[in-house]
RNA sequence: GCCCAGAUAGCUCAGUUGGUAGAGCAGAGGACUGAAAAUCCUCGUGUCGUUGGUUCGAUUCCGACUCUGGGCA
């Protein structure tokens, strides 16, 4: 079994710069699962790493994407896939880096995902039906396909009833049963799951003060910048937090003031969300900054870990 | 010093023609399997500023006091 270890937690926890000392500690290599970080020319809202701040430790995944391109699960997967046996060729450790919880389940346990791309016209077509006739008759449709589904998503989330009815369409097989399946995989890497966690308002104070930092460096710009070349909100990388609220404000909604505020809450509430995903998954070891205080103190708790499981013999 | 208006949930405020109160925001918890930094669900007890009085009963009416705005000197 190949060795994995994977080291997340909320944004602003401190994950970048304990992976960097870790990859030097185990001789490992850096894979970001971060949705964000991936697109090029988004380096102050993403808190993306520096070159200097990488200290030579190889980045995977990281301005790999023209914002203008849409990303999702299936592309990162396959590009971590390759990223991956790169390094075990190597004779190198991976360590996935990042906050998206998401994407780090479907490569750990391997999820499977339907071959078909995406339907946009289907999609577009389901849209219209809701703008028409509203959430319900929406969902009813999802109702009649595959009532298990429609009893798991409420009709007001109207994104997931229409990739569940796309599924179907696509498919003719419930969403429900796929995720059932999928949701029982057994890893097929000797992993070690590291969530880095700290106190909540200390948290909430972190991510206050960054978004601070990053006004400083020229947050507006850099949004403006990517607004000159015909970025709008809806496509993916322009939704990311730190974006959507300076795009609101280029185009003179909001004050500036407010987008500032905005971004700090929207992050400190992104924070809470990925919380609530770590608590949910299984198997995942807990690293809490009150009481291991030091970056040489968790490292030598992780360290510890990975002997334990034998990803380091 | 005098006059006026406020004082209710962490914040902004509503309300009770007298029977101990409720919205928005913030916050908390949860869901999530090709948009995931996305999308969505659930959750509201607080000396109704303090203190006297009227009353069966006061956060609500009356008085005093304290504080905060604004005005006049």
């Amino acid at each position: 079994m190949k060795n994995l270890v994977i080291l997340t937690g909320p944004t602003a926890v401190g994950k970048t710069s304990l992976s960097i000392n870790l990859a030097k500690a185990i001789n490992g290599e850096i894979i970001s699962a971060d949705c964000m970080q991936v697109y090029k020319d988004m380096d102050i809202g993403t808190a993306k790493v520096t070159k200097e701040e990488m200290e030579g430790v190889k980045h995977y995944l990281i301005d790999v994407i023209d914002p203008r391109e849409d990303f999702h699960v299936v592309s990162f997967k396959s590009m971590v896939e390759d990223a991956m046996n790169e390094i075990y060729a190597k004779g190198k450790i991976p360590i996935i880096c990042g906050g998206t919880g998401f994407y780090i389940q479907a490569i750990l346990y391997d999820i499977q995902f339907s071959d078909q791309a995406v339907d946009l016209n289907y999609r577009q077509e389901l849209e219209d039906f809701a703008d028409k006739f509203g959430n319900e008759k929406l969902h009813e449709k999802l109702l009649a396909v595959d009532p298990e589904s429609a009893d798991s998503i409420p009709f007001q989330n109207r994104k997931r009833v229409i990739r569940a009815l796309e599924y179907y369409r696509q498919t003719n097989e419930k969403f429900s049963v796929h995720n059932q399946l999928e949701r029982q995989r057994k890893s097929p890497y000797n992993f070690a799951y590291f969530v880095l966690n700290d106190d909540r308002e200390l948290l909430y104070n972190r991510i206050n003060r960054r978004v601070d930092i990053m006004m400083n460096k020229g947050l507006v710009a850099e949004v403006q910048s990517l607004y000159d070349q015909g970025l709008r909100r809806g496509i993916t990388s322009m939704d990311g937090i730190g974006y959507k609220e300076i795009i609101s404000y280029i185009e003179g909604e909001i004050s500036l003031e407010d987008a500032v505020d905005l971004i700090k809450k929207n992050s400190r509430n992104y924070a809470k969300r990925q919380l609530t995903w770590f608590r949910r998954e299984k198997e995942v070891i807990w690293l809490d900054k009150r009481e291991l205080t030091s970056d040489q103190d968790l490292l030598s708790e992780i360290i510890g870990h990975l002997n334990e499981k034998g990803i380091l013999l």
